[in-house]
DNA sequence: GCAACTTGCATCATTGATGTTGCAAGTCGT
DNA sequence: ACGACTTGCAACATCAATGATGCAAGTTGC
């Protein structure tokens, strides 16, 4: 009837079968550069992401059909990353304060330098909402099970707990300059367990 | 020389004069939607900001000569409202704990402005960098009150404390569809001063 | 070394966003 | 009620980003 009334366009990066070394290498650079373009300006053009990969922007179409496929392929590409690096961490199997602290510092360590790809983490692409959506199951996963072994409060709302976590990395990865990944771990877990305050439990 | 080869255009909005009933509301409606637009994506259009502002792409072109012309105007509206919201709140005479509850909400119920018009803050336009400054200073300040009559440690990090602040208010504010001010500002004050753990001061 | 592949460059077409203007209809202030 | 102002609409001009392609020169893999 009314369906794909747009001029499909090849899918260039996709089903593709092995490529040559420097196909890759470029391939590489591409994406690093996107998400070092894209992060201080999501606006910005493929002749600046070309630019900053070293490369022709009519070898960036070559790679990539259109602009929106890049996007994707970024996202993909650092989500799945991201999920790597948790399931590096032996969330599911270490003491829970033990696991806690391994995520932050090996996630800290992907992240530093993808924050524009994991902001497209809402992605229309299936694929990668679903392994956000596992990774932030696991999360909370951990978070139940150090809320059951007295680590976390008994009242403490898993959901928010895990935002406030997501964000406090967020942060921490703004000051990778000042401090190394270990040091910012303890810093994102130490601020997420006590906060800011004086133990006066009696406050408001 | 060579200088000032770009075609000036006019600025029309910046050093305007008294504006009619009506379009002070026009102006209102289009800076709000301008907001809410670009904060969902920082590429939209015009005719986007226009559509959901329920005006014609032309009116909002005559109240603002030029695409950058818009953002910083809203820039500079959102922030002044933001300034505002902070002073109300008496953050550097009331009690710290009063002061800090009193100044996220105040600022929770402004927030209308801040995925976007606050991302912009490292704006070039030195009026908005400074008021931004003012407003950091002024947490800032009331934090080390904090700090000296016992609310926070007194070994906290004031700047980090204060990342962290923001970044739970802007958690908050992604939720205010399920809370109302008062509980998501007590939310705020909450996690920031007690974090997520159990009181055991010897955990790591 | 040779074939296959990849890249840069120049070039072109297309599209969508931006910004302008004139005019008719509607609104505001007094 | 009247003049001044504002808005929507239609039409137009411009421009930058996107995307495609042919060809020559350079790489890679075997």
């Amino acid at each position: 009837m009314l369906s794909s009334m747009k001029t499909e366009r090849r899918p260039k990066a996709g089903g593709g079968r092995p490529l040559r070394a420097d196909a890759e290498r470029t391939m590489t650079a591409i994406l690093e550069a996107a998400e070092r373009t894209l992060s201080r300006d999501p606006a910005a053009t493929m002749e600046q992401i070309a630019e900053a990969a070293g490369v022709a922007r009519t070898t960036v179409h070559r790679r990539f059909a259109t602009r929106e496929a890049l996007v994707d392929a970024l996202a993909e590409w650092a989500t799945r990353r991201f999920a790597a690096a948790v399931d590096a961490a032996r969330p599911d199997t270490a003491p829970p304060l033990v696991a806690l602290y391994q995520t932050t510092a090996n996630v800290l360590d992907v992240k530093v330098g993808w924050g524009f790809a994991m902001s497209q983490a809402s992605s229309v692409d299936p694929e990668v909402a679903r392994i956000h959506a596992e990774v932030r199951e696991t999360c909370e996963r951990l978070f139940r099970r150090a809320r059951d072994a007295g680590v976390l409060r008994a009242d403490v709302d898993i959901p928010w707990t895990r935002r406030v976590y997501y964000a406090l990395i967020h942060q921490a990865a703004q000051r990778r300059e000042e401090l190394d990944t270990g040091a910012l771990a303890t810093l994102v877990v130490d601020t997420l367990l006590r906060g800011a305050g004086t133990p006066q439990p009696d406050r408001l």
